[in-house]
Order: C-alpha cells, then sequence, then structure tokens
RNA sequence: GCCAGUGUAGCUCAGUGGUAGAGCAACGGUUUCGUAAACCGUAGGUCGUCGGUUCAAUCCCGACCACUGGCUCCA
C-alpha cells in the first residue's frame, strides 16, 4: 500500500500545522503506524464480510485512515459499522503478525492479478523501477505496502479505533475514473485519545461558522428565491464585512494603493483577451445573450465577473502609463461570481458570490523584489492583527520542463521571480511548502492554507506573480529611454473573500470577536425601572454611540439575571450594568462577554477605554 | 457535477397508515429584581416540492429541490 497521490511533504507539513499538540514526531509516527495499521485491518475485516470486494488503498491521515473499496454487490452504510467493527475487533484479537517480505514485480503482479485485484497491478505500476517492492501479511490478507506498521494486530486496541463515515472517491482522484466506496475511521494509541478526540470533534462542530453564524443572525441563504451559495448579509453580518473593509482601505491607503470601482460584468471580448474563456467557462455563470440593437445580426454576450483582474487591466489602459506611475496599486473589494458546482457548495467557505479584497499591483522588474516584500508584510501584519498562527503559506512554482505548454514560456522571468519570492519567505521565517508544478500559467504563487472548525483545508488568501496577462491585454508603459514595456503584475488578496474570511473569523473566534469586530459591542443593562436609570441608560448609549461604538440599552422589566443571559448568549463583548447603586456612586459595572464581572469603575474611564480599543484593533 | 445520507414550528428535537407535539425564541399580560433564564397565557406547521400506491399518506414508493458528509475543484 501506498501514500496517498499527494505530495509527501506537502502532507506532512499540513499535519504538522494541524496537530501541533502532538509535539514528537516519534509520537506521531507511532500513532500513523497504528493507524495505517489500523486500516489493514479494517480490509481484512471487509474482504471477510465481502470476500468480493476490491481493494485500492487505505492510507493514514491527520485524523485517522481510510480504505478505498469497489464492491458493486454492497453500498456501505452507517448501519454496517458494528458488523465491520466487530469483525476487526475478532482480527486484533487473533494477534496477527505484520509481516514484511519483499517480491519481485512480476511476482506481486502474479499475486494479485490471480485475485481479480485490478487496482492492486495498477497501483503497482506506479513503483519506480529499481525500488523495492514490499507485502505485509496478517493472517490471511496480504497487501502491496509499503509499511511500516505496529508489530502484531494486538497492538492496535480495540477500544481505540472506530469508524466514522462513509464516502466516495474517485479511483486516482480523477472524476473520470470509476467511484470507490471509501470508509473514513479514525484510530488512536489509547482509549483516552480516542475520547479526548471525540470530545474535540463536538467542540469543533460547536465552532463552525454556520451554527454560530444562524445563532448570532450573521448571514443567511435563501436557496429558494436567492439562489444556493448566495448569501445574504444580515445586518450583524454586515458590521464584519464593512469592519473588515475599514481595516483594509485603512492598510491599503497608507501603504500606498489607490481605490477603484468596476461594474459586475464585462463584454465576451474581456474573457476571451483574458484567455479565461473558453477554459474557465465552466466556473462562470452562464453569459447573458441579447442584442444591443434591432438591426444587430449577432448577440451580445455579457459575463458576471469571476474575478477582477481584466476589469483592472482596462483601468490601467485606460490612461497612458509613465514608468514615473508604477508602482501602481489599483485596490478594490470587487464582488466576483463563480457557478461552483453544487456538491462544492459549503456555507460560507466556498460561495458563488463574494467580494475579494482584491488589488493589482502593476510595476516594473526592477520594483518586483521591494514590493513583494510589502505585500508580504502585509499578510503578517493581517495575521498579527487576528492572531493567525494556524496557517500554511503553499508557494507553488512551475516545472522547466514544461515551459511553453503549462507555463508561459519565460525562463528568466520564472527564475528570477521564483528565486526573489522564496528570498522573501526564508528572510520572514516563515513556514511554508514549495510545491513545484502548481504555479499558474502566467507565474508563480504563494497559498494560504488554513482550517476550518471540522477541519477541512481552504485557501484563506493568495498572492500571486502574473508576467503574461498584461501583454495579452497590451498593456504598455513609457520607460526612461522612451521604450514601451510591459508591466509585471502582482494578484494580491491577503483578506481573501469577505464570505471565507469571515467564516473563517467566525470559527476561529468561535463568535467571541474582539471588541473592534463585534456586530454589538456593549449592551446597557438596567436593574429596576427606576425613570433615571432609563433616561442614564439612554445617555451612555447616545454617548458612545456618538464616538462609533456600537452600543444599546436593555430597557426591559426582566431581571439582571436573564437580561445577562441574554446578552452572553448574543456574544455581547461589553456589558454595562446600571442599577441605582451604581448610579448613587457615579460609576458603571463592567462585564465582559465570557469573562464575567469586572468591577465597577468610573464611567468616563469606560467610555475611553472602548473606545481606544476599538481604535487600536485590541485582540 | 459524482457517490451516499438527511429534510416535522424561527431554532433544537419527539411522533404516528386514520388529517401533529415538547423546550427555547416570538407575541400579550403579571412581576421591579445586583451578574448565565421570574411567572402565566397566546399564537405559530399543506410534516421540502410534485407525482404514485391506498378508502385514507407527514409516514410506503418514485422523481425533483435543498442541505449534510465525502470526491473532484477552489478565494
Amino acid at each position: 500500500m501506498q501514500n496517498a497521490d499527494n505530495a509527501g511533504g506537502l502532507e506532512a507539513a499540513k499535519t504538522e500545522v494541524q496537530r501541533k499538540s502532538l509535539e514528537q514526531r516519534g509520537q506521531m509516527d507511532e500513532l500513523m503506524r497504528v493507524r495505517h495499521s489500523c486500516a489493514h485491518i479494517l480490509a481484512t475485516a471487509v474482504l471477510r464480510l465481502w470476500p468480493d470486494a476490491l481493494l485500492d488503498i487505505g492510507p493514514p491521515t491527520a485524523e485517522g485512515f481510510y480504505y478505498d473499496f469497489d464492491l458493486p454487490s454492497h453500498r456501505f452504510t452507517p448501519e454496517d459499522f458494528p458488523r465491520i467493527e466487530e469483525e476487526m475487533r475478532k482480527v486484533i484479537k487473533e494477534n496477527q503478525v505484520f509481516e514484511r517480505s519483499v517480491v519481485t514485480r512480476d511476482e506481486a503482479r502474479e499475486h494479485f492479478a490471480k485475485l481479480g485485484q485490478r487496482f492492486k497491478v495498477e497501483r503497482l505500476g506506479d513503483i519506480p523501477e529499481g525500488e523495492a517492492i514490499s507485502f505485509y501479511r496478517n493472517g490471511e490478507f496480504v497487501d502491496l505496502c509499503a509499511g511500516p506498521h505496529v508489530m502484531r494486530t494486538g497492538n492496535v486496541k480495540p477500544s481505540a479505533f472506530r469508524l466514522l463515515k462513509v464516502a466516495s472517491a474517485y479511483f486516482r482522484g480523477n472524476e473520470k475514473n470509476p467511484q470507490l466506496q471509501r470508509l473514513y475511521g479514525t484510530a488512536f494509541k489509547a482509549k483516552e485519545d480516542l475520547e479526548v478526540w471525540v470530545h474535540q470533534q463536538e467542540e469543533a462542530k460547536r465552532r463552525d461558522h454556520r451554527r454560530i453564524g444562524a445563532e448570532m443572525g450573521l448571514f443567511a441563504f435563501d436557496s429558494e428565491y436567492v439562489g444556493p451559495g448566495l448569501p445574504l448579509w444580515l445586518p450583524k453580518g454586515t458590521v464584519l464585512v464593512e469592519e473588515l473593509e475599514r481595516l483594509a482601505k485603512e492598510t491599503e491607503f497608507a501603504a500606498g494603493y489607490v481605490r477603484v470601482r468596476t461594474p459586475h460584468l464585462a463584454k465576451e471580448k474581456m474573457y476571451l483577451t483574458s484567455g479565461h474563456l473558453p477554459y474557465y467557462a465552466e466556473s462562470m455563470f452562464a453569459p447573458m445573450e441579447f442584442k444591443e440593437a434591432e438591426a444587430d445580426e449577432v448577440a451580445s454576450r455579457y459575463y458576471l465577473k469571476a474575478m477582477n483582474c481584466p476589469h483592472h487591466h482596462r483601468i490601467f489602459a485606460a490612461e497612458p502609463r509613465s514608468y514615473r506611475d508604477l508602482p501602481l496599486r489599483l485596490a478594490e473589494y470587487g464582488t466576483c461570481y463563480r457557478y461552483e458546482q453544487s456538491g462544492e457548495l459549503f456555507g460560507l467557505m466556498r460561495v458563488r458570490s463574494m467580494q475579494m479584497n482584491d488589488a493589482h499591483i502593476y510595476l516594473t522588474p526592477e520594483q518586483f523584489a521591494a514590493e513583494f516584500n510589502a505585500v508580504n508584510e502585509m499578510y503578517l501584519k493581517y495575521f498579527k492583527i487576528f492572531g493567525l498562527d494556524r496557517y500554511l503559506m503553499r508557494f507553488s512554482t512551475h516545472d522547466p520542463a514544461k515551459l511553453g505548454q503549462k507555463f508561459v514560456n519565460e525562463p528568466e522571468l520564472w527564475k528570477q521571480t521564483e528565486d526573489m519570492v522564496r528570498d522573501v519567505l526564508k528572510s520572514s521565517g516563515i513556514n511554508y511548502v514549495e510545491v513545484p508544478n502548481e504555479a499558474a500559467f502566467y507565474g508563480p504563487k504563494i497559498d494560504v492554507q488554513v482550517w476550518s472548525a471540522i477541519g477541512r483545508e481552504f485557501t484563506i488568501a493568495t498572492n500571486q506573480v502574473d508576467f503574461a496577462v498584461p501583454k495579452r491585454f497590451g498593456l504598455v508603459y513609457r520607460d526612461r529611454d522612451n521604450s514601451e514595456r510591459t508591466p509585471l503584475c502582482i494578484h494580491r488578496a491577503p483578506l481573501g473573500t469577505h464570505e471565507r474570511f469571515i467564516g473563517f473569523l467566525i470559527e476561529h473566534y468561535a463568535g467571541n470577536f474582539p471588541l473592534w469586530l463585534a456586530p454589538e459591542q456593549v449592551r446597557v443593562l438596567t436593574i429596576g425601572d427606576e425613570p433615571r436609570l432609563e433616561e442614564h441608560a439612554k445617555g451612555l448609549v447616545a454617548e458612545l454611540r456618538s464616538q462609533g461604538v456600537r452600543a444599546e440599552a436593555d430597557l426591559t422589566t426582566n431581571p439582571i439575571k436573564g437580561k445577562i443571559q441574554e446578552a452572553e448568549t448574543a456574544r455581547v463583548h461589553t456589558m454595562l450594568v446600571l442599577g441605582a447603586r451604581d448610579l448613587d456612586a457615579g460609576v458603571v459595572s463592567v462585564r465582559l462577554h465570557g469573562k464575567g464581572p469586572q468591577g465597577a469603575k468610573p464611567r468616563a474611564d469606560i467610555i475611553a477605554s472602548i473606545v481606544d480599543a476599538i481604535r487600536t484593533r485590541a485582540a
């Protein structure tokens, strides 16, 4: 059995970022052996119950393990789990030895061909010539496998593994290949570890942005009237959107960006020129087609934009440009539409309409290193504000063998920009992994990978170098020597899209946003209904609002316990409790969400500290 | 898009081949209270949609839609 098809280094790096709690690499290796062995035990059990099952592969993963089967005679359902788990426990109880043997390619092929295990035969072809081909046997079960394993099936604790879900997966991950049935499970070294993990999973579900979004009234979907994947931002979610925009605008202004605004659609010619049509057509909403004039022979086609770059390129082209204008940094929170496949939609993390923290920087090759570094520093600045530390930068580079095919034929530019990007990453001491052959066709790129509460991986931000598309649009600037030159372009979106970034932030903070982001920053809670209390509460709210604080008052006649409960449930950041006692003393009692009472403070001090925390975007 | 699962009140969930319930939320009233829920009452559902089986369907069957878990893809 082999590793999953992914690049091994990338998997390992991801695992490391995801599972920082598992400190020692040695521990991880042992855990991986347990999981890998458990996958073999699963396959052993499945073959006992369904002897006609065909096997593909069954690797360990960061969360557990899986095994892929082709079994037309039976559809796995969760109801099969008890039976399969019971059989697995028998295999464990038999305490079979995991026996490694090295075989020749012909022996291996003959072994699996005889059993009709065609996927195994095909996988055999993946093993490079000259590399050892090894079998692992436990009891009657033999698998093509590089190992390693635990010593015996009995080393897997019967109480420390669990089957989790049935899923499907394409053979070799290619949707043109047959779909296999995948059984997911997890295994740990000890029962307690499994219990901890199960508990963590439940906690993670509570953090799920879809759940918190509904609880807090941040966003909603209306598939029937608006459409799937088209989120509606409710008032409280809109606060998040606008606070992020404010942060982006301030940061970009300080960094010398200028803002532009562009329409949500463009004519077909735009995307023929950019090269997105027909290549990207599947991911775009179908065009609007109509005749602009009665006499027109041919209908015009307008597409909703799936990206902002072409519009920005046309802004670059709208005026003559001199080298003195560069770098020209055009920023826009542009709204894009992508027709994602229905099965790919996922809460806010994967939607069909999105607003992107986009900017395109047009510059000379000489300006590239400094500018790219500045962009990178902006990323780090943002990550610091959000306390974002579990991320992985994925640096995608080209493959020189594919120049002129998959990658634009500019070997010098590739080398130059990749070296510069690599230097920037290295010198900033960032956790990154380099993945060859994954660059965009127009240049190298950096994606920032993060994980949702339930463990799904997402690109949260992207930063790309482009030395091809400006040429397609005929973009030029007049250089010092009066010659016309084509600029390089950096595409960057450190805050990704509002949808995905906020989806991520909701989970990152579990809905407990820092003061500057909190939809409701302050709620004043009165005790009793003396008229002077209501008056003071209203005055306090008015004063806070006049300083830009999102404050509300709860003047209902509910008991204070009830008001507190409601405010805590609504995740109001700061609660200001106002009773006759406080009023007489000229103070307000402060309570912070999730942190309990903080004591009474003079009214003016409280207002000042709230305003200051918001201004500095304190964590 | 593909494979599988799910769909009962705004939310969380019961329930039955004979035309539906609970808690919370909402609304109305009572209560005047010091840090995570005071009390009483009212209203709210073509049981996802459409079709089929049946004397009768929310329940059985089928199709579709949406969502969920994966795969592929991706900000």
